[in-house]
DNA sequence: CTTAAATACTTTTTT
DNA sequence: AGTATTTAAG
């Protein structure tokens, strides 16, 4: 295999084996390069069998490009090599083996708001006040503690006070809860596979000898179960190799834990350690930038990157009245960089603290016609006309999933309310079962005729589900489902246009449960809930779409963009809130912007806004951040771009520039359509782009309607 | 029990 | 401003 793509630093990196390997690999240093090649390096010429390979990555998306990078590396099949995400790893791993620690291997997985209700509904069975336990905070004391390996019994024995006392408690019952569920949350599949080889010696060591090279990206953001489970796994061969940045430590607020990087010798013993320092990707100045700035942190292993790139141009700082404003002066450098200059608007990116910033970008992108595809925010899966159809798959999987019949067994409306339900959750408790089995001796509920009719056939529909999806597959499943709960009828009868846009949204998730099946073959429901369950937006993300892309640093980590604007630098947003007090959260602002910056190949905006509303109240003054003063001057261009801030609101509905911007859509603002439906009409808006684009119509008798471009159909009238 | 209206709350960041 | 949750009316 040929190594000559990789410098002498790398090329040690790849080639060092044996032992414990600590690559601190900076940014923009071709870290992804030397994983996979390293991996392919473990294969072709060590005669490592891929099955034996273990590489964790931040992301499903990171993980699916190096399982592809390295495929295109080799000649023999490696689909049998492990790559994945901690969390579906582990959730792999259980899907085998959490029966021998009392779960089902059905299993569902609760992401936050699942484990939020949860909550809620274990807090409200106690009678506290919701004052004082707060479910929001309760569940990030949960997890809290989750991720310091803090067991209930442990907790319950230290506990100081009325409040911890109840929060023991709550936890407790809580854990409980999610068992007699068989449910896991985020943290549980962590500490799943550490308790499963806690107590079964046997499993750890088959995963031992399975795992017989283990690989770990971005391993600064590790927890400490996660340390863990690295440890174990590679604690006898010791053949472990890890890659990570101390700067680019950016989620110690989710227990990730710096030190894990910092203290990696002594945790694993002798070691190697290789510094990558050459960039490859940013220009000497944003270099210069970053560094300085990270520089002042005092918490890091010192070394500075350096590269062979040019000097590039300076950075530009964007001074704006408010955020109305800064979206404005975004557009117009979005407009500069793709009509005038070279770059395309794939190239281009939006990053910001808060995901909230987003709404702002949003409408003016929106209004000017610019494609932008958002990350983040409120997900895909996580709307709730998603998780309602969800919901009823995986109570079909999972019978004792109580958070989800909860969530469907009265929608849409079948007559179940508040009081009866409460009946059922009194029933279940006394009898130790599940929801629906209670609906097993109605006679036992003493609720009216028109409830327990409803709720035998409610019972009756699941049980029908329960029998049909091992032999039916998971499309046809879920729209037998949508057809026997009536579905479209009922969000069509609502008659509004959040009713439609709900059911196109319906119609989207069948699609991709499809298209889900079409890419894994002998896939069951089973699967696809697991994988809805661990996918993120950023795994959705399609990066050749030709649009802005916009995202929270937090999400941007690992990517890299030609031209990158960050947007929001004030104190208060950017370091956000109270971290200016605290010295160790604001490094970590710190290290966040130093992740921004390194985003970027050739350009840097940087804007800020004199004032800035918040909750759509009045706009509040703010500041320059700080991080914006701790540039070295002579590498900034503060003088960028002052002009009037009036002239700039009033930009131009240019249709020339939107057809320049979009060229492939034969839509565009203004464009006259039929529908089959609907009639004439005329766009108004247009958000996305491609298929998945969603217009804005005016249709005749003044109907409005938001439709998405592939399901539409619409046709173009000249 | 359902629907509509009123009110409370939101902004860290995510697997 | 937008969404979620609670309350009041039907």
């Amino acid at each position: 295999m040929n190594l000559d793509q990789l410098n002498k630093k790398q090329r040690e990196a790849v080639e060092l084996i044996g032992g414990p390997i600590l690559i601190f690999a900076g940014a923009g240093s071709g870290k992804t390069r030397v994983l996979t090649y390293k991996i392919a390096h473990l294969v072709h010429n060590v005669g490592l069998p891929p099955e034996n390979i273990l590489a964790v990555t931040f992301t499903n998306k990171a993980a699916d490009e190096m399982k592809q990078r390295v495929q295109e590396l080799l000649d023999i099949d490696i689909s049998s090599m492990s790559v994945g995400t901690f969390h579906s790893i582990s959730a792999r791993i259980l899907r085998r083996e959490i029966h021998m620690i009392g779960y089902n291997n059905d299993f569902v997985i609760y992401d936050q708001g699942d484990s939020h209700a949860l909550v809620k509904g274990v807090i409200r069975d106690m009678e506290l006040d919701e004052k004082t336990f707060v479910p929001k905070s309760i569940q990030a004391h949960i997890s809290k503690y989750k991720n310091q390996m803090i067991s209930p019994e442990y907790l319950s024995k230290t506990i100081n006070g009325y409040f911890d006392e109840k929060l023991s408690e709550i936890y407790t019952i809580y854990q409980n809860e999610l068992q007699a569920n068989d449910a896991l949350d985020f943290d549980d599949l962590l500490l799943k596979p550490l308790e499963l080889f806690s107590e079964f010696p046997n499993r750890l060591e088959f995963y031992q000898q399975k795992y017989r090279y283990v690989l770990v990206d971005e391993y600064q953001d590790t927890n400490r179960p996660q340390f863990e489970l690295v440890y174990l796994l590679s604690k006898v061969h010791r053949d472990v190799c890890v890659v990570g940045d101390d700067d680019q430590s950016i989620y110690s607020w989710r227990g990730a834990d710096i030190n894990n990087i910092l203290n990696f010798s002594e945790s694993f013993g002798k070691s190697s350690i290789i510094k990558l320092e050459q960039n490859y990707r940013s220009t000497q100045n944003i270099l210069d930038c970053a560094w300085t700035v990270v520089s002042r942190n005092t918490s890091r292993s010192e070394k500075k990157l350096w590269t062979d790139n040019n000097q590039g141009d300076m950075l530009a700082i964007i001074e704006c009245k408010d955020e109305r404003d800064e979206s404005w002066k975004i557009l117009k450098i979005i407009q500069e960089e793709t009509i005038r200059k070279e770059y395309s608007l794939d190239e281009l990116v939006i990053l910001y603290r808060t995901n909230a910033q987003s709404r702002a970008l949003e409408d003016v992108l929106r209004r000017e016609g610019v494609p932008y595809q958002i990350i983040g925010g409120v997900k895909f899966y996580e709307r709730k006309e998603i998780k309602d159809v969800i919901a009823y798959l995986r109570l079909i999987v999972n019978p004792n999933d109580g958070i989800s019949f909860d969530r469907i067994v009265n929608f849409p409306a079948r007559g179940i309310g508040k009081t009866t339900l409460e009946k059922i959750h009194k029933i279940a408790k006394r009898e130790n079962s599940s929801y629906l089995h209670v609906l097993e001796n109605i006679d036992e509920l003493s609720v009216g005729k028109k409830q327990k009719k409803s709720l035998l056939d409610f019972r009756q529909l699941i049980l029908k589900y329960q029998q049909e999806y091992h032999k039916q597959d998971a499309a046809s499943i879920t729209s037998d489902i949508l057809l026997d709960i009536e579905l479209k009828n009922y969000y069509t009868n609502q008659n509004t246009q959040d009713a439609a846009e709900r059911w196109t949204n319906v119609e989207e998730l069948l699609n991709s449960i499809t298209d889900f099946q079409e890419h894994r073959e002998d896939s069951t429901l089973s699967d696809f809930l697991e994988e809805v369950s661990l996918l993120t937006d950023i795994d959705r993300w399609n990066e050749s779409d030709k649009a802005v892309t916009l995202m929270t640093i937090h999400s941007a980590k690992g990517l890299e963009f030609p031209v990158v604007i960050v947007a929001g630098l004030e104190e208060g947003l950017f370091p956000l809130g109270a971290s200016s007090f605290e010295v160790e959260e604001l490094e970590e602002e710190r290290r966040l912007f130093y992740v921004a910056l390194t985003r970027a190949e050739k350009k840097v905006y940087l804007s800020y806004a004199q004032a800035r509303r918040r909750f759509g109240g009045p706009p509040i003054p703010s500041v320059q951040s700080r991080f914006i003063h701790e540039l070295p001057k002579s590498l900034v261009n503060y003088t960028y771009r002052q002009l009037s801030a009036n002239k700039e609101y009033h930009y131009p509905n240019n249709q020339a520039s939107n057809k320049q911007l979009s060229p492939k859509s034969p839509y565009s603002i203004g464009t006259q359509v039929e529908h089959k439906l609907f009639g004439r009409g005329k766009i108004l808006a247009i958000e996305g782009v491609g298929d998945s684009a969603k217009f804005t119509v005016l249709f005749s008798g003044n109907v409005r309607k938001k439709l998405i471009s592939k399901y539409a159909n619409l046709i173009q009238i000249k």
